[in-house]
DNA sequence: GTGGTATATAATCAGTGGGTTATATAACCA
DNA sequence: TGGTTATATAACCCACTGATTATATACCAC
């Protein structure tokens, strides 16, 4: 499995910005014009529009026409190629790993688990 | 469920970057420390002390003391975290969702499916 | 056409990010 | 003590980000 490093750049890059965040939340119930998303923030529609783009730009949402509106949509591929991503260090929080070193340890210890 | 919005932040900002998701997959075969981390790359050893302390900042990375080493460990729990958020999207990838506006849409159309 | 609504673009600004080189600190070794 | 290794810090540079306000564009309705 190989991860374009670039689209993986934009996504993370992207979901960093608690905005952008909450614009894809709303969008998870459905399509939203711009006006409609900038609403709930005390920020100007520029700087909505701008954190459109950058999510636009990251594949995470497009968009369509319907007359003077620009709904925008909820587009999941680049989510689920950086949950993809995030998934190789499951096995990191679950707890059922062995570290490469922590293995040479124990095989360099005469019993595991032992001081 | 609640994210602590200044976590996810830091953690999707500290992953934005391929040089230190690069360090992350390394450091996931085991503990390394600076020198071994920045061989790999084309880059000062201040560049990736930066590096390391975003990440450790993020709290993806703990560091301990060996001699003059400062061996870094990964640190799994916020990508645990960012995976968690993630997942809440899942849906949209897998194709077995339906959005709002789709369903009003189908329940406003004589039959589904149709134009 | 005029006017209103929805969105985009331009110009600007302060702050941050990622890199550099040079230097400082800390720990070990002889 | 002095020298070497490992890492951190300081000072600096330039590009980018996230916000602003003001203005332009596109579409609709009358």
């Amino acid at each position: 499995m190989s991860y374009s490093s670039s689209q993986l750049n934009a996504t993370f890059a992207a979901l960093a910005d608690p905005t952008r965040r909450a614009i894809l939340t709303r969008l998870a119930q459905g399509d939203a014009s711009v006006n409609e998303l900038a609403f709930p923030f005390a920020m100007s529609q520029p700087a909505i529009s701008k954190h459109i783009k950058v999510l636009e730009h990251a594949g995470l949402i497009s968009r369509t026409r319907e007359s003077q509106r620009r709904p925008c949509r909820i587009e999941a591929k680049p989510l689920g190629v950086a949950t993809e991503w995030l998934e190789q260090y499951r096995q990191f929080w679950e707890g059922n790993f062995l570290r490469l070193d922590d293995l040479l340890d124990e095989m360099k210890a005469p019993r595991p688990n032992q001081p």
